[in-house]
DNA sequence: CAAATAAACAGGGAAAATCCCTTTTAAAAA
DNA sequence: TTTTTAAAAGGGATTTTCCCTGTTTATTTG
């Protein structure tokens, strides 16, 4: 709550076209107004330590390059914990907005949204504390049973590492090769995974990486 | 130029949260206001079709689910030339941008430029008629040399639907089955694809077919 | 300590992918 | 019409992938 009686919001994103626009599309909100923006986590610490005044909703992208969405949240969570954090990002695979949640975001909203979403957004997490949208609360709900996607998406480090190399040019050997195992441990990988993620070859382990962010290109 | 003596621009872009905070930035540019958005191109048919006054410029996405930024920059080129387009998209990627530019864009941005840069970017294309960003600029002069990424990426129709079934968990022998083509031909297509691109194997491919936007996931 | 559990490793075999080289067929050019 | 060129298809061999089953080894647990 500022000079105006407008409740603050700072806006944490490295697109600045996309960051000064929403500035202009938030300030344009009767209630809201945004306080300062920053590039990443880093830059947001500085302008925390620096301002006397604390955001009351802090816009939170997650890919960043310096400090990224997560460890951002971690770190307004352990300091800050009365800022409320809305996740806006344009990852809408389960995996990564329940880690947001888990860290302490209070909503989490797709960047495709409608604008007037984003005004009621901000509005409900003033008043409730928190803001889930359809889409967020059927993931929530669906993510409940970790069954299937609890179990299965649990990868030993050693799994993570297999997968990553699976999806380059390497031969099953050269994989093992390089991870100091028999080629039939790799095998072994290889067809536990298969099994668990319902796919067929080789292709569908790299389609799958890359749906669930496990890989970048 | 409208009646405050104001270029106009018109947006068309599927991401309305994007496109609405974007118009309040250019609105706070000193020689330019937004006349309308669309979300695709049919849209900006019907708009066009609509209003009296064309745009000056149309600020154009390329990524949208009707209609894209190739096709509207066609049918713009064709029906309203005197518009200059400015594309303006996250796509980063050589082909895109040359496709684009082909197609008669009269300059290219990134989503994830500064604003000053998209104020620059609106004054030279009035002034001088195109704007070229570094980036862009040197990516042409890159491309000036089809040995490379010319003749390579050059593909035949049959080339480009191997390449997208190949990225899925078919066998080529299922491939060569919806393709009514025999195993040999399939075969055929996968080798002189591979000694092309210099890749060793089918993940490869994919690899491929992500990185030059062949497929979406 | 014994039993249970999980990770690493192996044998063996079928299917698929990869590679090289040749032939037929169809279309285009001389 | 002959020649050339390119696409489609085939033969055949090697490597890799994929799959099932089982054993050894290390770690955890009762």
């Amino acid at each position: 709550m500022n000079l105006v009686g407008k409740h603050t919001v700072a806006i944490v994103d490295d697109h600045s076209l996309f960051a000064r626009s929403l500035e202009k599309l938030i300030n344009s909100f009767s209630h809201f107004r945004v306080l300062f923006h920053a590039k990443n986590g880093v830059e947001l610490q500085e302008r925390i330590n620096e301002e006397k005044i604390l955001p009351d909703i802090v816009l939170l992208d997650i890919n960043m390059p310096v400090m990224n969405g997560f460890e951002t949240a971690e770190w307004i969570m352990g300091n800050h914990p009365k800022i409320k954090i809305l996740a806006l990002s344009m990852e809408d695979d389960e995996q990564t907005i329940l880690r947001m949640l888990r860290k302490g975001a209070k909503g989490y909203l797709l960047k495709d949204i409608h604008p007037e979403i984003l005004n009621t957004a901000l509005k409900e997490l003033m008043e409730k504390g928190y803001y889930h949208s359809d889409k967020v609360s059927e993931t929530l709900l669906h993510s409940i049973s970790p069954d299937e996607e609890g179990r299965v998406m649990d990868f030993k480090e050693n799994e993570l590492i297999f997968i990553q190399l699976a999806c380059s040019e390497m031969t099953y050997k050269e994989i093992a090769h390089v991870m100091d195992l028999s080629p039939k441990t790799i095998d072994g990988y290889r067809q536990d995974l298969f099994k668990r993620l319902k796919i067929k070859n080789r292709v569908g382990l790299v389609i799958f990486a890359l749906k669930k962010n496990l890989i970048k290109l």
